[in-house]
DNA sequence: CGACATGATATGCTATACTATATAATTTAT
DNA sequence: ATAAATTATATAGTATAGCATATCATGTCG
């Protein structure tokens, strides 16, 4: 009953973390040009323990995802639900460009790292 | 710099989740009037349970917070580090009966509801 | 092509969240 | 003070997160 193989051709249906949480933590990681195993490490967590938290495959404890999205620069915070809408607008207006003629002197610069080259002899 | 965590003789350094979400989550309870039992029935988690989790015993799942947090009207967000600060003089605005001369219409009523008198034969 | 980096999967083991239940300890009400 | 409700603790069993490690598949680049 619980195995309705709905699996739509997109989101593919997971039990793991709330989907937008798992793509914000790639999308944190790959802006700083990290590995599973680089984040890992930061965290002190295996590589494929990574992959299975951002695969949905198991859902991590939270202290375990406070570990992640903080050396994501990112935190994670008790919402009351009536906030919700207006703090998602801050982060999206953040997010976006803000969109004007002229562009704003400095990007909206969270987390954004330059990718940093890395070579194939360092540890 | 950040909020002094008085670690006095007294908080017994504990494993759990932060300590503003077990308490946020106390009193949003006991806001409504309802105990650990009814609590943990309203999201299938027995009573020792919620105890568990609102003292510090251990350290819940995500999905298991999640579930929690959300029968108590709130939500948890995942929040870009710069925007923290923002988000949570938002909260804190909301919460504080917003001192003014002149109080406004309405009050800042998030999960405000009627604790609700309960009966003893009631079940 | 081959060397290498990355991510996904698999296995065995350990730690602990979670379930279910009972009962003690506290607090609140009558 | 007694009763009732609420919370804390205890025990035992199950499920699964987390750890460590190896391997496979894929992609990139020289």
């Amino acid at each position: 009953m619980t195995h309705d193989t709905l699996r739509r051709i997109k989101p593919l249906r997971l039990k793991g973390l709330p989907e937008d949480f798992r793509l914000k933590i790639k999308e944190a990681r790959l802006k700083r040009g990290w590995g599973q195993r680089e984040l890992g490490a930061k965290v002190g967590l295996p590589q494929p323990h990574i992959s299975a938290i951002e695969s949905g495959e198991i859902v991590p404890r939270f202290d375990t995802l406070l570990d992640l999205v903080r050396v994501l620069d990112q935190d994670i915070l008790l919402i009351p639900r009536t906030l919700v809408p207006a703090v998602q607008s801050l982060i999206r207006a953040q997010r976006e460009p803000a969109e004007s003629e002229e562009q704003s002197l400095y990007a909206a610069d969270d987390e954004e790292n330059a990718p940093k080259e890395k070579r194939h002899d360092e540890v």
